[in-house]
RNA sequence: GUGCCCAUAGCUCAAUGGUUAGAGCUCUAGUUUGUGGAACUAGCGACGAGGGUUCGACUCCCUCUGGGCACCCCA
């Protein structure tokens, strides 16, 4: 029995999967260069203040799911539970204004949340993230979402809609606020218990409630992009074009709201398209024009948005997509005897270098071990160096598909092999 | 943080409160002393941890740890 597991919502990725976590990987980072963005690597630790500040003070984010920690030196850490304010605090620390905008950014790697964990939803969780930073145009905040199903695409992942709103910005935000409180004060006593609760702080979640009773008195609530500012409008039907252009699918989800302080207009998550309708977002952002003057730097906007790989390779593997497989051998190295033993080692590196893919099960020292390990591997050839072919400066290559063999100079092999490979 | 379900070998599953906890797959080896895929044979390997009830606990109870699903929220 195991005396140790790992910590509770985290995991192994291991050797066999591992083909999943390479491929989407480099699909990622081909996009992303395609895209224009830059690589950007930043610490997994990061001050706690700058979550507190960039995340929000109230949102479940900062509120209960931090891995925080204090320092032998005293500096309150915690293991970044998302990645924008880090990547805000990059852009900032390192003067990457000075480069010409908008500055598109992409990072890969851990994040941490202390939550229960559920289906698709770890306690480290890889995500790949994109921050487009200086730039306004609603046509950005379309690309991005491109993006996305550009990378979708080239997975094989199908069936995906985009749930998209616009949650409006300091402007008319507050307006509709009212609104809603005005439209729920008459109607309280009729709301389930948690959004009797959530009227008190997170108001906007009242939409948002799967209770039939609170549905209904939903159904009749003024919906926030009826009464945006002129200036947010015009933003997001300018989004929702751009989406039709491209024939992006979307459907407008009124209740999409995200627990993120920072986030103005556009907001949008990308759910599976499944007939099961699960709600669980492969992918999330929206545009942000308030964060980076929070942070410390000038007024602009940014738009971005991060993808759950484990949430994608997932689905992935429910809806049985095939990845390509594992590279295999080419080449399986047998030894017998002692001599072929000694000959062997410096024999592999020869095959290595050669860049055919070499195999090899040295600690096996007879022939039926060996090339069973050569079969279950699916080389194509097993080259025999026994104490005979040792002396003789020869080698067997064996065909592993049609059993047949061949005696050769032990200094032709890799051209030999080359040769058949060819045919 | 709340609710419900679960925990036997690496994996999938067995075992009325009563001998030494079984099987299939995987893995290792043998049948085959220098020739793989099949078959047969053997071997490795487990009651998540700690308490309690009992003459006796894998089985019943409690706590902890971990897993699954939903809520909350999100990737």
């Amino acid at each position: 029995m195991p005396k140790f597991q790992a910590p509770k919502g985290m995991r192994d990725i291991l050797p066999e999967d591992q083909v999943y976590w390479e491929k989407i990987k480099q699909v990622v980072k081909n996009l992303a260069k395609d895209y224009g963005f830059g690589f950007l690597e930043t610490p997994i630790l990061e001050e706690v203040d700058l979550f507190i500040k960039g995340t929000g003070q109230y949102t479940d984010i900062v509120e209960k799911e931090m891995y925080s920690l204090r320092t032998k030196g005293g500096d309150q850490l915690t293991l970044r539970p998302e990645f924008t304010p880090a990547v805000i605090r990059a852009y900032l620390e390192n003067g990457l204004s000075r480069l010409p905008h908008p500055v598109k950014l992409f990072s890969l790697g851990p994040i941490f949340r202390y939550e229960r964990k559920q289906k698709g939803r770890y306690r480290q969780s890889y995500q790949a993230n994109f921050e487009v930073i200086g730039e306004k145009d609603p046509i950005l905040d379309a690309q991005l979402i491109q993006l996305f199903f550009s990378i979708s695409k080239d997975l094989g992942l199908k069936n995906l809609i985009t749930q998209i709103n616009s949650i409006g910005c300091s402007r008319c935000r507050p307006n509709y606020r009212r609104m809603l409180v005005s439209f729920y004060r008459s109607k309280k006593k009729h709301l389930c218990s948690d959004c009797q609760k959530r009227a008190q702080r997170n108001l906007l979640r009242l939409l948002d409630c799967k209770e039939l009773k609170c549905i209904k008195i939903a159904e009749n609530v003024p919906q926030i992009i009826d009464h945006l500012c002129d200036d947010c409008h015009s933003h997001f039907r300018s989004v929702l074009e751009y989406l039709d252009e491209m024939e992006i699918p979307y459907i407008l989800n009124p209740h999409l709201v995200r627990g993120l302080d920072y986030y103005t207009k556009t907001v949008f998550e990308i759910w599976p398209d499944d007939e099961e309708g699960r709600q669980i977002a492969l992918a999330g952002g929206g545009r942000y024009d308030g964060l980076i003057k929070l942070l410390g730097g000038k007024d602009m906007s940014g738009v971005g948005f991060a993808i759950g790989l484990d949430r994608m390779i997932n689905l992935i593997q429910e809806r049985s997509i095939k990845i390509n497989t594992r590279t295999k051998p080419i080449i399986f190295l047998i030894q017998l005897g002692e001599l072929g033993k000694k000959k062997s080692l410096k024999l592999f590196e020869e095959l290595r270098r050669s860049g055919l893919g070499v195999a090899s099960s040295f600690s096996r020292n007879t022939m039926q071990a060996q090339l069973k390990r050569a079969d279950k591997m699916g080389a194509r050839f097993a080259l025999i160096l026994g104490q005979k072919e040792a002396l003789d400066e020869t080698i067997i290559i064996r065909d592993m598909n049609s059993s047949s063999q061949e005696t050769v100079p032990l200094s032709k092999v890799i051209a030999k092999i080359k040769k058949r490979l060819k045919k």
